[in-house]
DNA sequence: ACATCTTCGAACAGAAACGAACTTTTGGCG
DNA sequence: CGCCAAAAGTTCGTTTCTGTTCGAAGATGT
């Protein structure tokens, strides 16, 4: 089978929004219902999602899984700018290891089209997106999958990464804290990042606007072990002050 | 192939747009239809770009996945027997290894319902899937993704599956030859391969009954490091025998 | 459990796209 | 100029896609 565009925008628009309704889609592509039906029942028999009666969604679907999808739609618009951006920045054929999180798996998206990239990553999403690009090779660190986000994470995990030094270390968090601490909740994936920061010649930290003055519990390192940070909106005081301070250079999206 | 300049305009519009109707190049380039579409098969020959009923788009690899993920749909019924025979035969509670294999992924789909399992895996795939089952602990094998079928492959893999020793190696393959050899068609799949039968107190192979005398080019193992076959359909002559001598206990999946 | 409203899927028909075979044009070259 | 080969155009039977219709299957509310 070669599915046409219509067929793989029906399949991102799935994914985007992890259900949509078989009229939803319909009207989206100005094809009778009929037609979309016929292609979801073609993307649900390849195994590439999975239909409910009167819509489709994306195939793995635990509760936790769809919370995650659902949080991955949150700020869409957001993580999209802010992924753009990052790939921009990006060299071609260069090296770099990226860690866990919604908007990291945007970034991968758009870094398809890149040439020459070798990515180390601890998320099974940003693995299977960047297989796609042929002309990247992708290395997945080994460890415990954890089901929520389908992230690597553990003393594994962090051995594995140790055996590598790249040029960039791309890493998304769950906060910011106005004295400069990033933070995150899970105490495994922190030490992953933390192996990340060390085994990277240079830092670059993605966060949308919701991120500052966020709290959470473990903390992770400080900005000024980060060289670049990309955001999608100018951050609120003090961290403007804080940024300068610690040396870090700050690309906001438009 | 020596592509003139037409042509290669024609990829290079396919690539900025994503992709174009038979029709707009035909237009664009004052040739007929029937033009176009000659340099098109000419080019997804070559695998420069891929066609779909009224143009041609860019071979993202998701459309080599959606190859692969037909190949899982050929004999989906018998491997879905063995997948569940397999399920069966898989205790509670117990470690495993799984490689690579569309079969191996049946495999895992059927034992989303298992509790306490703790599985290896050097398959992206079927990490994925395992990861729903919120009571089994996943561990994904570090190394590099194979874009093909999102198998983990390479050194470092070998390195990483050497840390475990598990109950149960369950491995598909390419085919079994009439002198007992089982063979693959990747040699670093294989090295993965050997690495998982000698870290697993038991093995079991998976396979379908077109694997049978089917040729390929790696020799991987032989009958004698097999524990148990499943399989759907009873194998022709000469296996029955060669399973005998090499105390392989048969499993036929009704 | 029943009635009702949706959604689904099989079957058919018209339209569009395809591919094979054949013809025409184009561009050397003796 | 005429010949030849390669590229492009033409024609036509075949395949593929899409919309339509209608009975079956699935959801929903009482």
């Amino acid at each position: 089978m070669s599915p046409n565009p219509r067929q793989l925008e029906l399949l991102e628009q799935v994914r985007e929004r992890g259900s949509v309704s078989v009229e939803a889609l319909a009207e989206r592509f100005g094809v009778t219902l009929q037609t979309v039906r016929r292609d979801v029942k073609l993307l649900a028999d390849a195994g590439l999602l999975a239909r409910f009666h009167g819509g489709a969604r994306v195939p793995s679907s635990t509760t936790e899984n769809i919370a995650y999808r659902q949080r991955q739609s949150l700020n869409e618009a957001a993580k999209q700018r802010i992924a753009r951006a990052v790939a921009r920045a990006v060299p071609e054929a260069c090296s770099m290891i990226i860690n866990i999180g919604t908007t990291t798996e945007a970034i991968a998206r758009e870094l398809l089209q890149h040439k020459g990239l070798r990515v180390i990553t601890n998320n099974l999403n940003v693995a299977a997106i960047l297989s796609d690009n042929a002309d990247c090779e992708v290395i997945v660190a080994g460890g415990v999958v954890r089901s929520r986000d389908r992230g690597i994470i553990g003393e594994a995990t962090v051995d594995f990464i140790r055996q590598f030094k790249v040029d960039i270390g791309l890493i998304g968090i769950s906060g910011i804290e106005a004295d400069g601490s990033l933070r995150d909740f899970d105490y495994r994936e922190v030490k992953v990042a933390q192996t990340i920061i060390e085994h990277s010649r240079e830092v670059w930290l993605a966060a949308d606007h919701s991120k500052f003055n966020r709290p959470a519990m473990v903390e992770l390192a400080h900005l000024n072990q980060v060289d670049v940070l990309f955001t999608d909106a100018p951050p609120p005081d003090p961290f403007p002050t804080l940024l300068a301070e610690a040396g870090v250079s700050c690309n906001v999206a438009v």
